[in-house]
DNA sequence: TTTATTTGACCCAT
DNA sequence: ATGGGTCAAATAAA
């Protein structure tokens, strides 16, 4: 186990130092913040009203979606990073085993809140000591303030597969063994300084985390957590996506 | 009754 | 034409 542990962090600092290198290349592309309005748009549509108003819509939207700048988790336990999530969606992908469930913030009707998340597992699960991983892409940013003083990260009940933390508390500690199996990778790295504060983790900071890591004698996930401070995946900390959607942001404990 | 999930259909981008 | 993202009616769960 020790020695699993070992070589998922030595991947996920490997996977970091990659894309180290491509964050050179960080430049500007605001993303289009797309209006939900479909709904409406199609109660009109299919109450034999003018159709012509959903187009730019759908197109708007689809495109902000896939030019969007996005943050990729990959976990054994996709459905606890702090945030409520609702599922709308499921769909079987062309070559992969397992459906990709699509997911939108709880709060989306009541703040506005325009984060999204997909989940797809991709790894079979082999068995007992081989944990189901999953790749959790993450899109826009949460507007939506958490509600209550939920301490607890919040617990999505979703596929009924989801085999993560059987039934016990939805917290993690992190010397939790599952934990060492986390990467992170973005597919864009833009940093905006005015969005940024003394809390936040930026794709940049998690990269140079990564390379602070590299240079040290990390060989448990407590060393890791206590050479970071925090994780992706702590989960006494609130996680955001920054405006623009370039940027993990932690913005609470 | 309310809220969440499932699932087939629809629509857009490629 | 096809793949993937989203909608919304039907269904399930609380």
């Amino acid at each position: 186990m020790f020695e699993s542990i070992l070589d998922c962090s030595a991947k996920a600092i490997a996977e970091l130092k990659l894309l180290r290198l491509d964050s050179s290349k960080c430049d500007d592309a605001p993303p289009p913040t797309g209006v939900d309005d479909k709904r409406r748009v199609r109660k009109i549509l299919s109450s034999g009203g003018n159709g012509d108003s959903a187009k730019p819509n759908r197109q708007q939207r689809k495109r902000s979606r896939l030019a969007s700048d996005s943050v990729t988790l990959e976990t054994p336990v996709p459905h606890y990073d702090g945030h409520q999530w609702r599922k709308y969606g499921q769909k079987l992908i062309n070559n992969a085993n397992h459906p990709r469930s699509y997911y939108k913030c709880t709060y989306k009707q009541e703040q506005d809140c325009g984060a999204t998340k997909t989940v797809q597992q991709y790894q079979q699960d082999g068995g007992t000591d081989d944990p189901a991983m999953y790749t959790v892409v993450y899109f826009g940013q949460h507007t939506c303030k958490p509600a209550g003083n939920n301490t607890d990260a919040a617990v999505v009940k979703t596929e009924s597969t989801s085999r993560s933390s059987g039934g016990g508390a939805g917290k993690l500690s992190p010397s939790d063994s599952q934990c060492s199996n986390i990467s992170v990778t973005c597919t864009s790295v833009v940093v905006d300084h005015h969005q940024r504060t003394a809390s936040i983790a930026s794709n940049c900071e998690l990269l140079d985390m990564a390379a602070d890591l590299e240079n040290t004698e990390v060989n448990t996930y407590d060393q890791i957590y206590e050479e970071a401070g925090f994780s992706p995946f702590d989960l006494d900390t609130d996680w955001a996506i920054d405006a623009h959607g370039h940027d993990l942001l932690k913005y609470g404990w």
